[in-house]
DNA sequence: GTCCAGGAGAGGC
DNA sequence: GCCTCTCATGGA
């Protein structure tokens, strides 16, 4: 039993792995089985269509994937002019932003610092095996992302079992403040856009680039622009003939060039140099 | 074996 | 304000 999305223009395989959640696993020929929150589905791309198993989580799957809303809107925002987008737009032009669940946004990106995608993997996937609540999906049992209480109590040493290093402390330091209740991470989503960066940056561990896959990655602050390796090397030796520009020259840059769906742009550049062939540093 | 990764924080200047 | 160093680990 499964039910479907309408997917209009949408590559599923290269979105759930393009970097912005870490758990997705291969399932079949051309399915994914992973949790949204403690919703265990399988999705199933064919054609335009997204099948989403089981057909309870359909609602869920619609707003993690962020179907429905208006895409050609986004790529006509983007500067006309700008033919390094245009030409990552064109590598892939159905890659999507999903929107994540808070918490499991905020925790996988605390442990990304200086990690390549496919170690934030290992430990996003070893989490929530150890401690994450298990959710069936027929034969199969997935791993929840575990809640704030679970790592507060299971403290940093055990973190580090999983490989987190010095990121143990952040991970676990922000699982207390929130299973204490001292903040909530939903207080978030009221705020504006410069309100919620500051609110992120509170957090022991999240500095701008991570608390802007947060703004973009979970709370759908579309405009949020996160700078890493890989966008630095592409904005310099792109954007700025391969001259020496300092990083802060390049954060002002990207705010008032790629405008109001920046973090579209963003994923698109980054999607286009970590995984295309011509790149030295990227895999086959 | 070597290089480097979706960085952040502290210290020096 | 910007530059440099350290932190910990394992995939490529």
């Amino acid at each position: 039993m499964s039910a479907h999305l309408i997917a209009p223009n949408f590559d599923l395989s290269a979105t759930l792995n393009s970097g912005q959640a870490f758990h997705w696993e291969p399932h079949g020929s051309d399915g994914f089985v992973g949790c949204v929150g403690n919703q265990a589905m399988l999705l199933r791309q064919s054609g335009q269509r997204i099948h989403v198993t089981p057909p309870e989580a359909r609602e869920g799957a619609r707003r993690y994937l962020r179907l429905g809303e208006d895409h050609e809107a986004v790529l006509r925002s983007f500067p006309a002019q700008d033919a390094v987008l245009a030409e990552a737009v064109a590598y892939c032009p159905g890659l999507r932003i999903l929107r994540q669940p808070l918490w499991e946004c905020l925790a996988t990106f605390l442990t990304s610092s200086m990690k390549q995608v496919a170690h934030i993997r290992q430990i996003s996937l070893r989490l929530r095996q150890e401690l994450g609540e298990s959710c069936r999906l027929g034969d199969l049992a997935l791993g929840a992302f575990p809640e704030p209480g679970v790592i507060a109590r299971a403290g940093e040493r055990r973190l580090r079992e999983f490989g987190l290093g010095y990121r143990a402390g952040f991970v676990h330091r922000a699982a207390v403040r929130l299973a204490s209740g001292e903040v909530r991470l939903e207080e978030g989503e009221a705020l504006d856009d410069e309100a919620l960066l500051e609110f992120l940056l509170t957090f022991d561990g999240v500095g701008e680039k991570i608390a802007n896959c947060v703004r973009l990655f979970g709370y759908g602050r579309l405009a949020a622009f996160p700078v890493d390796v890989w966008i630095e090397r592409v904005l310099r030796e792109r954007y700025f003939g391969g001259g020496e520009v300092g990083r802060k020259e390049l954060v002002r840059f990207v705010a008032d060039h790629f405008g109001d769906y920046g973090g579209y742009a963003q994923q698109y550049l980054f999607h286009h140099a970590r995984t295309s062939r011509g790149n030295s540093r990227s895999r086959p």
